[in-house]
DNA sequence: CACACTTACGATATTCGTAAGGATT
DNA sequence: AATCCTTACGAATATCGTAAGTGTG
């Protein structure tokens, strides 16, 4: 028995018309497409579905079972039909971020703005966590991609740059280096420096920034959050070194921002996912919304 | 869009076994065939469905999704298609036959004997009523066929001849008539004729009979029901004419039954079906049980 | 190099349109 | 004569097999 579902949406349409040539002109085909394929379909079960007049069509009782299960079906396949249809527009599904908390607060969200007014249907799970859990969360599929710093090279991820992040000194606008063009690390350790816990990416990069500038480092209080670090500085406690990127997140605090040199220590960041995997086409959406500033304007 | 079941069979197969090969081996075909197939439903959805290394064959988040829906999808219609199975191999059905009380009665049993032998699921429902009704039913299409005598020229039915019934007198054992090898209509009506009610089809045949005759019938008691008849003939209180097909049913009654000759009165009863119309394979397979006996051997 | 998927290509089958045929009102 | 279904035939497309190509462990 071989009936496709062109032959019962054939056959339905006859069925319900009551007539070859209605329903040819609701299919748009020609009326002998119609009746070939339902003699076709009679062939291939055995069966008269239609008794012929020249006047009438009328089903057989073949034909009312046939119907019976087989309208059921179509309209079956047509709701999965629209099912996936819905989901490969991007009206419907579902996308998980696992990003660095900074690229969280401040890259991602005026890209899922732009994502969402072009897909409200989909939903967008943000994990902000650090940088290893991401590359768990995307290496095991749990996440559609990750935003963080460059993945180990034994993973099995690919990355590509999207930010260049350079550290900058936060300090409070009264402080003696708040009006300084630019400060080097030495300058910088001659106060007190607030930095954030050692689990911190940002963290590693100063150390081993410091560490090679043959500089030692004084770690002072060691938060966890980004906005702890801001409260800390504003109260006068000390000054900080930061990823540029991180600082919208700290307007509230109103604290002055300079430059380092000395080196210029960058972080690049971008974007992690599974080697070899293609991505839903709604992750690959809103993988599009995130602007690629890998490559800063200098002047 | 435009995506067949075939697709979504090999897709499946392809998903369930993550390899082309396999699934290949499991749906007896080639490889390639496998591979053109799943390309073209990508192309026609526009997305990826698969990850493939040469190694391993890994769903992409689309295929997960198509593998969710679809798989459904093919369940429900691997099942409609052995529910239809079922249906035209006759192991499931209902068969619906109006016939006479006493083709019901005598005719049709040996016949559904045979047919439920073969085809055990199919459930069959006899309405045994009188001649009008059994068009009615027919010709509305509640009943598949009929067991009656020829239908109305006006109807929109036809009718096949399968049984001639000639009259035979009954009466007891002891009666005067029970020794003679026939007896004329003239012979009965000396004697008290026991009728059925008006509305039988048997006594209209025999009150046209004797009317052509130029006989004047006394009609007695007008029982509905053919035991009854063989009862009241079993007491004495008279003889009666009925078709011969009838008398296995009077057996009870242990009665004598004598040919009628002058003149020999018959009733052809056969098969009764809407004109144009494709009975059911179940309907055709129990008419097909009904021996034809239009032609019974005369001596 | 063996294995697994892809591409290329040709044979067969299916689908659908146009044109002609037959039956009924 | 008009309407409606069927048949016949040809073109476009789809399906599937064989053979050759490609990449990975």
């Amino acid at each position: 028995m071989n009936v496709s579902l062109r032959q019962l949406q054939i056959f339905r349409a006859v069925a319900e018309l009551g007539s070859f040539s209605a329903a040819a002109e609701r299919l748009h085909l020609s009326q002998p497409a119609l009746s070939s394929a339902v003699r076709k379909l009679e062939d291939g079960l055995g069966a008269r579905l239609f008794d012929r007049t020249t006047r009438q069509v009328v089903l057989t009782a073949e034909g009312e079972e046939l119907k019976r299960l087989g309208t059921r079906l179509i309209d079956e396949f047509e709701a999965v039909a629209a099912d996936l249809q819905d989901y490969l527009a991007q009206r419907r599904g579902r996308v998980v971020v696992a990003a660095l908390p900074s690229l969280a607060a401040v890259t991602l969200p005026p890209a899922l703005a732009r994502f969402k007014a072009d897909h409200p249907g989909v939903s967008v799970i943000i994990r902000d966590t650090l940088h290893d859990q991401i590359q768990e969360l995307v290496e095991s599929g749990a996440a559609d991609f990750g935003l963080t710093v460059a993945p180990d090279k034994t993973r099995d991820l690919e990355f590509r740059p999207l930010i260049v992040d350079r550290f900058v000194m936060i300090c409070r606008k009264d402080h003696r280096l708040a009006a300084r063009q630019s400060v080097t690390w030495a300058d910088i350790v001659r106060y007190p420096v607030i930095t954030m816990a050692r689990t911190s990416s940002v963290r590693q990069l100063i150390d081993s920034a410091c560490a090679a500038a043959g500089i030692e480092s004084q770690s002072q209080y060691d938060p966890e959050h980004l906005a702890t670090v801001g409260a800390l500085v504003s109260q006068g406690l000390g000054v900080a070194a930061l990823p540029s990127l991180t600082i919208p997140l700290l307007r509230f605090a109103d604290l002055a921002e300079v430059p380092i040199r000395k080196p210029v220590v960058e972080r690049t960041m971008g974007l992690v996912q599974r080697r070899g995997r293609t991505p839903s086409v709604a992750a690959a959406s809103l993988i599009r919304a995130i602007p690629d500033r890998s490559q800063p304007e200098r002047p």
